[in-house]
RNA sequence: GGCGGCGUGGCCGAGUGGCUUAGGCAAGGGCCUGCAAAGCCCUGUACCCCAGUUCGAUUCUGGGCGCCGCCUCCA
């Protein structure tokens, strides 16, 4: 059992306390309209953890994250490139999934597009307004929050306070500046769908209680998303759900925000970095690595000294796993004895769970796992290759089960590499090092690293 | 202005009323090596400021200072 921060109620508590119950789960996904930056990143880093390491634990788990292909920003883009905000849609969703695999994100259970549910939302609206919940306007249909009792619950404020601080931009028709949009109607040269309100298209905060609902049932265990999603837009997705009657989302989880230079990295502030970018100049599990050494709910600085720290951790836990899998080759005779042993590593998988199940304590569980690491070193350098085998073996899976993708160096040794190493040995052998280390500078000027062992010399990969 | 959060060693970042230490990266020393690489061992530098509670606070309480998020589209 795992406890995790509610944000609806400001502590941590249990999810999934039935082995039985699959785990419904509904994070809020991207708006397709640019290119994803690292702030997207960190939120998909964070929930494919959480349901990978749900798996681990055995539950059953249902994972449904949104596309928002239909929005004021994607159109917005369509127009001022001159093109249709489908095709928008469709490149950034595509670019989208690229990343997320970049990434080693799987894709979630559903992936739902908005505009594949209007329909249904049409329907929701309906009822709202057959509730008296909501209101119609000249632009559009509104919901009318302060019919909603519980309203304010993740916002954790009074309306009234809020109602004081917000900001009437545009509408001041509103009954409050609190009220959002269900439905906008259709202006000129825009997407629009005929409805019982005219013309028009939903407002944003609708499509993801529909899509909850049809794919999760009208009550799932965990929402998730970006801090910056807790209000308004969580608080109005509840406000929908509650008004007819459901209970929606039974815990609420938000993740920190990536900042720059103590900033929060926004398209708006134009501070970002995109994944693509980083995945490009980094090795993109020293991202996965950087969101796993610090807390989910803490803001996240991402510098490429950073990711520079991280690639240089990665690179004892590729080592280790390389080492491991030359024992598993090489040392038949004590096969057997690979799988004995075991007893000592409950200990630290017990740890382990038990980092994890505090709200998903991960740097805990990291340096873990970065003790355990060396230990297995130890252990393999005294020669006592069962214990350090199965220590070393389970450090790598739990890298491997959190995403950090498995690294296990198949060198592809061409003709000419292998001359080279030959000649190297050959000369190593006549203890001619002069000539050695030419040959281990022109390996290297290959992109080849040599590592000497007792058992001969090894290429990596640089 | 309202609400929420944060301030830890060179950098990032956990955690705890005292017990020997988080961890990653960097720095210094060592082992191994022909030299390297990889790995391992050892080392240092902390808990924003002030008051209070306490035998004892980095950890609890109050105040101050600084920073951030939300209240408006936003992962």
């Amino acid at each position: 059992m795992i406890n995790l921060f509610d944000t609806a109620i400001s502590r941590t508590a249990p999810i999934g306390q039935s082995q039985e119950q699959t785990i419904g789960i509904y994070v809020c996904g991207s708006t397709v309209y640019g290119p994803p930056h690292i702030g997207h990143g960190r939120f998909a880093l964070v929930y494919d953890i959480l349901w990978r390491y749900l798996e681990y634990l055995g539950y059953q788990v249902s994972f449904v994250s949104n596309v928002t292909d239909l929005d004021d920003k994607i159109i917005d883009r369509a127009k001022s490139e001159g093109r249709s905000w489908k095709s928008v849609a469709l490149q950034y969703e595509e670019q989208w999934w690229h990343d997320m695999e970049l990434l080693n994100v799987r894709r979630p259970h559903h992936t739902p597009h908005a505009t594949d549910y209007i329909d249904q939302m049409i329907e929701l609206i309906s009822k709202l307004e057959e509730a008296g919940y909501a209101y119609r306007l000249d632009d559009g249909v509104y919901m009318q929050v302060d019919k909603v009792p519980s309203y304010g619950l993740l916002a954790h404020q009074d309306l009234a306070t809020l109602r004081s601080g917000a900001r009437i931009a545009v509408d001041a028709a509103k009954n409050s500046p609190l009220d959002f949009a269900l439905w906008k109607a259709a202006k000129p040269g825009e997407p629009s769908w005929d409805s019982p309100f005219g013309k028009g298209r939903p407002g944003w905060h609708t499509e993801c209680v529909v899509m909850a609902n049809s794919l999760l049932g009208k009550d799932f265990l965990l929402h998730g998303g970006g801090l910056d999603l807790c209000f308004p837009h969580h608080e109005n997705e509840r406000a929908q759900a509650a008004a007819l009657g459901m209970d929606f989302a039974e815990h609420w989880m938000h993740n920190g925000l990536v900042e720059v230079g103590g900033q929060k990295m926004s398209k708006s502030l134009g501070n970002y970095t995109t994944l693509e970018d980083i995945c490009q100049r980094h090795d993109p599990s020293a991202y996965r690595l950087l969101v796993l050494q610090s807390s989910y709910r803490s803001p996240l600085e991402v510098t490429p000294e950073l990711m520079e720290d991280g690639e240089k951790a990665l690179a004892r836990i590729y080592s280790l796993d390389r080492r491991l899998s030359d024992i598993a080759t090489s040392v038949d005779s004590v096969d057997s004895d690979l799988s004995l042993d075991r007893a000592n590593i409950e200990e630290v998988k017990n740890d382990f769970q038990k980092y994890m199940n505090d709200d998903l304590n991960t740097p805990s569980a990291m340096a873990l796992l970065f003790v355990s690491l060396r230990q297995a070193n130890n252990l393999l350098d005294a020669n006592n290759l069962a214990e350090g085998y199965n220590l070393g073996k389970f450090v790598i899976d739990m890298f491997y089960m959190l995403g950090i993708k498995s690294y296990v160096a198949e060198v592809e040794i061409s003709d000419e590499l292998q001359i080279l190493l030959r000649e190297r040995n050959e000369a190593r052998d006549n203890r001619d090092f002069v000539k050695a280390d030419v040959l281990r500078e022109k390996i290297k000027s290959l992109g080849y690293s040599i590592e000497d062992s007792a058992s001969g010399a090894k290429l990596r990969a640089l």
